[in-house]
RNA sequence: GCGCGAUUAGCUCAGUGGUAGAGCACUUCCUUGACGUGGAAGGGGUCAGAAGUUCAACUCUUCUAUCGCGCACCA
C-alpha cells in the first residue's frame, strides 16, 4: 500500500505545479514532440488579458479553470493546443490606480531622487508630505500626479512601469496556483514591442483605408479623469439625482424673412401675429447654466399651433419656419450673447413641460443630433457653456469660471429676479400667506457659503410662487471610476469610422462586424443576436484619450508647415490646402508611420493616447504573430512564364481570372504534386483556334465538370502566378503582391478544405474581391509546409493557428471587447478571429450580487484553494459552468461547494487506494491480462462509456456542469458503490477495474489535474506526466461486447429493494436474513448478496409464501423477516401510505387510458408505455398488498 | 423606458410536452480493513402567479410579479 488513507492536496499541489512548469506543459510543442499529437489539428484558445490592477478574483479564476479545462481536454484529444495568455495595460484604470500611488506617497523617494530640487514639505508627523516644492514653484499633494504627468512624464512611466513589472509577476505566480497552464514562453503585454508594431500596423492600415479621421463630436467627458469614456465600456455609470427642474421665458428677440419670398403685406400681418402670440416662449431645463450653449428653441408643431390663437395664420407660419422663408430669433437680454433660432421638430415631446426644448449643441446628445439636422449649415460653430475642467467658459460673461452647480444657483436666482421665470400656474393665494414659514433671508455671500442642497432649500422657500419643480428627480451619467460627473462635450478627437467604405475591401466595419458575427458561433446563441442588433446601430468608436498611459499614435506633424497640428484624413492627402497663405502638399504637413519621419522639418508626434481596447481589438493578430516579424523565409509572387516554371519544383501556381460583372474572381490552384498537369493547365494548354487561357479553362471545366453558366466571353484573365520563396531576406512582412496591392496572412484551415475538397489535386472555385487573397493562402501553406528543414510550427502562429477556437469571456464586456475583435480581425484577415464565443457565467456572492473590489464580497481564489485545494475550487465553479447563466458561489455556498468536491476527490482516491489493496490480496488474479468480462464488467463498462458519451456531447456545448455532475455519479453511484462492492466477491475482474479506472483517471484529468496527475504516477505508475497522455477515446468501445441478458442492473435493484425493506422494516442493518429464491442466477451472486444486503440465499423449487417476497424482471427473493420485525403497526401505517400513493397514480394512468381523445391523438410508443407503466403500477400494487398481508398476519406476534 | 435572462426541495442548482431530480442541510440508523472527507434508509416541492394552446403543460404562448444584467434616456 503506498497510497494514504485520504487524499492530501496540500501535499502534492504544489510540487505537481512545479513539475508541470517545469516540464513546459503549456507549450504545444512538448506535446507535439511526445507524439501526443501530429501537429495537424489545432485548438487555440486566447486568453483573455487581465488588467494590471489588482489580484486576481473570482471571475478571473473562473476564465482560467474553464480555459485550462478545454486545453487538458483538446491536448488529451491529440490536438496541438495553444493557450496563449497576456496581460492588458488597461490605460484609464493603471493610471488611476498609480495616480493613488503617488497621492499615497508611494513614490516619494524615487521622485525626490530623480528630480533635484523637489522637496516634500511635511506638515504632520507620520504623513505624507502635502506641499511640494520644485524650483520655487508650490505643487499640492493632490495636484502631485497631474503635475507629474504633465512637466515630467517620463519619470511618471518610469513609476509605472515599476510597478507594472511587480504586479505582472504577481499575476502569473496566482494563475500557476489554480493549475493554469498557459504557454508561457509565448505571452504578450499589451505594451510589448510586438503589440506596438501591430497597433501601428493596424492604425496606419485602417488610415490607408480611409477609415480614421479627426473631427469635432461629442463625447463624454469625465471631468475627474479629464479625458472622453466609452458609453458601451461600462465607464459610465447612471445616477438619479435630485435637481430643481426651472421653466423660464426667452423673449422675442427677431423676426426676419429672408429671401423676400412673402408679400411685404402679408409679412407685417405675420410679423404682428408673432408678437402677440410668440412673444415669448416658456421652455424648461434642469441645466439653466447651459442657456449661454443654446442656439436655438424647439418645438413641436402641435404646441406651436396651440400658442398661435389665430388659426389661419398658424399653419403658414408653420410652413414659412420649417421651409427656411421665416426666421424668428429669441434671446434672454440679462444672458445670452447671441439669439437663439426658433425651429420646428417632430423629435420633441409636445407632452413634456411646456414641449418646447432649448437646444445645447455642446452639452446633450439629442441636441446635438438636432443642431446636425437643421443648423449645422447657419451655425456652424455653436457656443460651449462648460469647459473640460466643468466650469463655465469665457463665454459665459459674469459667470464663467463659476462650478456648474455655483452657476446654477445663480442663474436660477437671476431668472426668477429679471421675471423670466412664470408664476404656478395656481398660486394658493388664500392660505399662502399664513403657511409660509418664518425663515432667515440671506445676502448672496452668505447663500454662496452654504452647499448645494442648502441653497436649493433656501430658494425654494424664498421663491414658492415660481415654476420650479425644486425636487425633480432624474438621470445622470456619472465616471464610474472617479464619480464624477460626465459633461459631454465637443471634443477633437480621433475616430475610427464604422460607416467609411475601406478602400482595400470595398466594404466598411459595420458590414465585416455582420458577416464576422454571422459566422461566429455564440454560446448562448441568443448572443448573435445581441450582436448583430449592436452592430446595426453602431456608431464611429471613438480611439482617442488624452492619458499618458498607452498606445501613441504613429501620427506626426511637421511644426515648420503645420503649426497648429491639423490631420488629415486618407482622402486628403494627395490635395493642397491653404496654410497661412501659403498652399501645401498635405502630405509635406503631416504623415503617418511608424518610424520617425525621415524628411526635414520639425515634426512632433500626436500627443493623444489611443484607447485600450485599440490594441485589445487587435488581440487575436498580436498574439498570433500577425505582422510575422520571423519569417523564415521569403515568400513572392511572379508572374509564370515558360522560362521561371519548372517541371519538377513544389512552386504553387494559380491562375486568376475576373469577372467584372459579379466583381468575383475565379482562381484555379494547382498544389506541387500535379505539377505537371500544372504546367499543361497554365502553358501547354491545348488551345483551340481562336481560343484564350480563360476560354480554354472554361471549356474543360464544362468537359469535366458540366459547369455550362458562365460566359468567358466576359471575362478578363488576370493572370498566371507562381509563388516562389527565396531564404530569409529579413523581410518584415510576409506579403504578396498582387496587381500592386498587398495583402497579408496566409491560413491553415484554408489549406486543409482545399485539400479536402480538391483531393489534393486541381481546385478551381469562385471567390469574393476580398476574400481572393485569403483563397490564395492554401498555396502558400502548401508550399510552408514542403520547405525542408522548416517545421510548419516554426512558422508565426497565425499561420496555422488562425481562426482560434473559443473565446471565453464575461457578458459585461461583449460588445466593448468581443464584438470589436470580430469586426476587426474579419476586416485584416477575411476570417473570424474564433469559431465560438463562449460567455462565461457571472459569479455572484451568497446575496446574489455581483463581487466587486468595492463591496469587498469577492471569493479569494487563492485562500479558497489554501482552504480546500485547486482541484475542488476548479470542480466548484466548473459545476456551474453553463454559459451565461450566474452562479453564486460565496461564503458558505462556496464553501459547501468545494466541501463536496473534496469529498468526491477523495473518493476517487480511497478507490485507487482499494483497487490496490485488493491487488495485494489477489495476486493471482491482479495479474492475469485478460479474463473475460463479467456481467459487472460490462454493467460498469456500458455505465463508462455512457459517461465518455455525454461528455464529449456536453463539451461541444460548453456545458462543462453536466460533465461534472456525469464523473460525479459515474464514480460515485456506480463505481465506488456497486462496482467496488461487487469486486470484494469476485476479485478474478480487478485487474479489468484497474484498466477501467485508469481510463476515467484521464478522463476526469480536466477536471482534476492535480489529483489524477497524483494518481498516475502513484497509482498507476505511468513514466511520463499525464499532462501528456493522449486520450484513447476507443478503448473503451473496443472492450465492448453486445449485451444480453445482462442481470447485473437488476441484481442491483434487488439489493436496493432488500435495502429497503430492511429500512421499512427496522431491521437491524448488521443482522443476517435468510432468503430462498428460485433464479439460479441470484445463485450466482450469492456471496454479493451476503455482503451488500447480508442475506443469506439458498436456492428453493418453490418461493417461500410464507416468506416476503420481493419480484423484479423473472428474478425472485423471499426474505424470511419474521424474526425481525419490531413494530408492524407502524410499517402496516406507512404502507398504506404507500398504497394510496401507487392507487392514486393508477387512477391517474386509468384516467388518461380511458380518455378516448388520448387513445386517439397520443402517440403509440406513450400509450404503450402507460399501459406498461400501468402494469408495473400494479405489480407494485401487488408487492405491497402482499407485503401487507404479511405483516397483519404478523402483528400479533 | 426597451431588450435579455432567471424564478424548481431549507440552500446551491440540473432537468423534461407524457409518474418531479442531484449535492448540501435535515431525521433515523450503521463504525475492526478503500473511504466518517464513509455507508444505509427516510422526510421535504400545487416547478413564482394567472390565462391560453394541447388528449396531456413544470416544460410551448401571452400577461403579471419579483430579482439580476445590458442598452438608452427626456429639455
Amino acid at each position: 500500500m503506498s497510497l494514504n488513507t485520504s487524499y492530501q492536496p496540500k501535499e502534492y499541489e504544489t510540487s505537481i505545479q512545479e513539475i508541470w512548469q517545469k516540464a513546459g506543459v503549456g507549450k504545444p510543442e512538448k506535446h507535439y514532440q511526445k507524439g501526443q499529437n501530429d501537429g495537424k489539428t489545432t485548438h487555440t484558445i486566447l486568453m483573455p488579458p487581465p488588467n494590471l490592477t489588482g489580484p486576481m478574483h473570482a471571475g478571473h479564476s473562473y476564465q482560467h479553470y474553464l480555459m485550462d479545462t478545454l486545453s487538458r481536454y483538446n491536448r488529451q484529444r491529440g490536438k496541438w493546443n495553444l493557450w496563449y495568455p497576456g496581460v492588458d495595460h488597461a490605460g484609464i484604470q493603471l493610471e488611476g490606480v498609480i495616480s493613488k500611488l503617488i497621492l499615497k506617497g508611494e513614490f516619494d523617494s524615487i521622485i525626490q531622487e530623480k528630480l533635484t530640487g523637489l522637496d516634500f514639505i511635511c506638515k504632520e508627523h507620520d504623513k505624507v508630505a502635502s506641499i511640494i516644492e520644485f524650483d520655487g514653484e508650490t505643487i499640492l499633494r493632490e495636484d502631485l500626479h497631474t503635475w507629474l504627468k504633465k512637466n515630467h512624464p517620463d519619470l511618471w512611466l518610469e513609476l509605472a512601469w515599476s510597478k507594472v513589472n511587480l504586479w505582472r509577476d504577481n499575476q502569473k505566480q496566482q494563475a500557476q496556483v489554480l493549475g493554469d497552464t498557459p504557454d508561457y514562453s509565448r505571452q504578450l503585454f499589451t505594451l510589448d514591442p510586438k503589440a506596438v508594431e501591430m497597433v501601428n500596423l493596424a492604425y496606419i492600415k485602417y488610415w490607408e483605408d480611409n477609415l480614421i479621421y479627426k473631427g469635432a463630436y461629442l463625447v463624454n467627458w469625465s471631468v475627474g479623469l479629464q479625458t472622453a469614456l466609452s458609453d458601451v465600456a461600462g465607464e459610465i455609470e447612471y445616477e438619479t439625482k435630485v435637481d430643481p427642474f426651472i421653466s423660464f421665458y426667452y423673449d422675442l428677440e427677431e423676426i426676419n424673412f429672408p429671401g423676400d419670398t412673402v408679400p411685404e403685406s402679408t409679412a407685417q400681418i405675420l410679423a404682428q401675429t408673432i408678437q402677440e402670440t410668440l412673444s415669448t416662449i416658456e421652455v424648461s431645463t434642469v441645466r439653466p447654466e447651459t442657456i449661454f450653449g443654446d442656439v436655438a428653441i424647439a418645438v413641436h408643431p402641435k404646441i406651436l399651433e396651440k400658442l398661435i390663437s389665430e388659426k389661419k395664420f398658424s399653419q403658414q407660419i408653420i410652413d414659412l419656419i420649417e421651409s427656411s422663408k421665416l426666421d424668428i430669433y429669441y434671446k434672454i437680454a440679462t444672458l445670452n450673447k447671441f439669439k437663439v433660432k426658433l425651429i420646428i421638430s417632430g423629435e420633441v415631446d409636445p407632452d413634456f413641460g411646456s414641449g418646447a426644448l432649448k437646444i445645447t449643441p455642446a452639452s446633450d446628445i439629442t441636441d446635438y443630433n438636432i443642431w446636425k439636422k437643421y443648423l449645422q449649415n447657419d451655425i456652424p460653430v455653436f457656443p460651449h457653456s462648460i469647459d473640460r475642467s466643468g466650469r463655465l467658459s469665457l463665454s459665459c460673461g459674469d459667470y464663467s469660471g463659476l462650478s456648474v452647480q455655483t452657476a446654477r444657483i445663480k442663474i436660477i436666482k437671476d431668472l426668477i429676479e429679471n421675471g423670466q421665470v412664470p408664476f404656478t400656474i395656481e398660486p394658493d393665494l388664500e392660505n399662502g400667506e399664513s403657511e409660509l414659514k418664518e425663515f432667515e433671508v440671506l445676502t448672496d455671500q452668505e447663500l454662496e457659503k452654504l452647499d448645494y442642497k442648502k441653497q436649493i432649500e433656501y430658494l425654494a422657500q424664498l421663491y414658492p410662487e415660481y415654476k420650479v419643480d425644486w425636487n425633480y428627480s432624474h438621470n445622470v451619467s456619472i465616471c464610474e471610476r472617479t464619480k464624477t460627473v460626465i459633461e459631454p462635450l465637443i471634443s477633437e478627437e480621433f475616430f475610427l469610422s464604422f460607416e467609411n467604405k475601406a478602400i482595400s475591401t470595398g466594404k466598411n466595419l459595420q458590414q465585416h462586424g455582420l458577416e464576422g458575427v454571422g459566422e461566429v458561433n455564440f454560446y448562448t446563441p441568443d448572443f448573435k443576436d445581441r450582436a448583430t442588433n449592436f452592430l446595426e446601430n453602431i456608431h464611429d468608436w471613438c480611439i482617442s484619450r488624452d492619458v499618458i498611459w498607452g498606445h501613441k499614435m504613429p501620427v506626426w506633424y511637421n511644426l515648420d508647415l503645420n503649426s497648429g497640428k491639423l490631420f488629415f484624413d486618407f482622402n486628403q492627402m494627395e490635395s493642397e490646402v491653404e496654410i497661412e497663405g501659403q498652399n501645401h502638399l498635405v502630405a509635406n504637413l503631416f504623415k503617418v508611420q511608424v518610424d520617425k519621419p525621415t524628411q526635414p522639418g520639425n515634426w512632433v508626434r500626436e500627443e493623444k493616447i489611443l484607447d485600450t481596447w485599440f490594441s485589445s481589438s487587435l488581440w487575436p493578430l498580436s498574439t498570433l504573430n500577425y505582422p510575422a516579424t520571423q519569417l523564415p523565409v521569403h515568400i513572392d509572387v511572379q508572374e509564370v512564364t515558360t522560362e521561371n516554371i519548372q517541371p519538377d519544383s513544389k512552386d504553387c501556381v494559380f491562375v486568376i481570372i475576373h469577372n467584372p460583372q459579379t466583381d468575383q474572381f475565379l482562381i484555379q490552384v494547382n498544389p506541387q504534386d500535379s505539377i505537371h498537369s500544372t504546367k499543361y493547365h497554365l502553358l501547354g494548354r491545348k488551345l483551340k483556334a481562336g481560343e484564350n487561357q480563360v476560354a480554354g479553362i472554361f471549356r474543360e471545366l464544362e468537359e469535366e465538370a458540366g459547369i455550362t453558366s458562365i460566359d468567358p466571353e466576359k471575362l478578363k484573365f488576370v493572370g498566371n502566378y507562381k509563388i516562389i520563396r527565396t531564404q530569409n531576406k529579413n523581410n518584415k512582412e510576409l506579403n504578396i503582391e498582387l496587381n500592386s496591392q498587398i495583402f497579408y496572412l496566409p491560413n491553415q484551415d484554408y489549406f486543409d478544405s482545399w485539400l479536402d475538397s480538391g483531393n489534393g489535386k486541381q481546385t478551381t472555385k469562385w471567390v469574393e474581391r476580398s476574400d481572393l487573397i485569403a483563397n490564395l493562402i492554401p498555396a502558400f501553406t502548401d508550399l510552408i509546409e514542403s520547405l525542408d528543414g522548416i517545421e510548419k510550427h516554426d512558422l508565426p502562429e497565425i499561420f496555422y493557428t488562425y481562426p482560434t477556437q473559443e473565446l471565453t469571456t464575461a457578458k459585461e464586456i461583449f460588445y466593448v471587447w468581443v464584438v470589436r475583435m470580430i469586426v476587426l480581425s474579419k476586416y485584416f484577415t477575411g476570417q473570424i478571429p474564433f469559431e465560438s464565443v463562449v460567455i462565461t457565467p457571472t459569479v455572484l456572492d451568497e446575496t446574489g450580487k455581483k463581487m466587486s473590489k468595492s463591496l469587498g464580497n469577492g471569493l479569494d481564489p487563492v485562500e479558497a484553494i489554501s482552504n480546500y485545494s485547486s482541484d475542488s475550487l476548479r470542480l466548484a465553479m466548473m459545476a456551474g459552468m453553463y454559459p451565461n447563466r450566474n452562479m453564486r458561489l460565496g461564503g458558505d455556498i462556496a464553501n459547501r461547494a468545494m466541501e463536496k468536491y473534496r469529498n468526491f476527490g477523495n473518493k476517487i482516491w480511497n478507490v485507487a487506494r482499494f483497487i490496490e489493496l485488493m491487488e495485494e490480496q489477489n495476486p493471482a488474479d491482479s495479474e492475469v491480462e485478460s479474463k473475460e468480462l463479467s456481467d459487472a464488467s460490462k454493467w460498469i463498462l456500458d455505465k463508462f462509456i455512457s459517461l465518455e458519451d455525454s461528455f464529449e456531447k456536453e463539451v461541444l456545448s460548453y456545458e462543462l456542469g453536466h460533465i461534472v455532475d456525469d464523473l460525479y455519479n459515474f464514480l460515485w453511484d456506480y463505481f465506488a458503490n456497486w462496482y467496488v462492492e461487487y469486486l470484494k466477491t469476485e476479485p478474478s475482474q480487478i485487474s479489468f477495474a484497474r484498466k477501467l479506472f485508469t481510463q476515467f483517471i484521464k478522463l476526469s484529468h480536466p477536471f482534476l489535474p492535480y489529483e489524477t496527475e497524483v494518481l498516475w504516477k502513484e497509482f498507476v505508475g505511468g513514466n511520463d506526466l499525464l499532462v501528456f497522455e493522449r486520450y484513447d477515446v476507443n478503448w473503451s468501445r473496443s472492450l465492448q461486447t453486445p449485451s444480453s441478458n445482462n442481470d447485473f442492473e437488476n441484481i442491483v435493484s434487488l439489493l436496493q429493494n432488500i435495502r429497503s425493506t430492511r429500512g421499512l422494516f427496522a431491521i437491524d442493518p448488521a443482522g443476517k436474513i435468510k432468503a430462498t429464491t428460485t433464479s439460479k442466477k441470484i445463485l450466482e451472486y450469492q456471496q454479493f448478496f451476503h455482503l451488500i444486503g447480508k442475506v443469506e440465499i439458498k436456492l428453493s423449487d418453490n418461493s417461500n409464501s410464507a416468506g416476503y417476497l420481493i419480484k423484479i424482471e423473472g428474478h425472485d427473493i423471499s426474505l424470511d423477516l419474521l424474526d425481525y420485525i419490531q413494530d408492524p403497526a407502524l410499517e402496516i401505517i406507512k404502507t398504506n401510505k404507500q398504497v394510496d400513493n401507487i392507487n392514486k397514480q393508477i387512477s391517474i394512468i386509468d384516467k388518461t387510458l380511458a380518455n378516448p381523445q388520448f387513445i386517439q391523438k397520443a402517440e403509440k410508443e406513450v400509450i404503450e408505455q402507460k399501459n406498461s407503466d400501468l402494469e408495473s403500477r400494479k405489480a407494485d400494487l401487488g408487492n405491497l398488498n402482499l407485503k401487507l398481508q404479511f405483516l397483519k398476519s404478523n402483528s400479533k406476534v
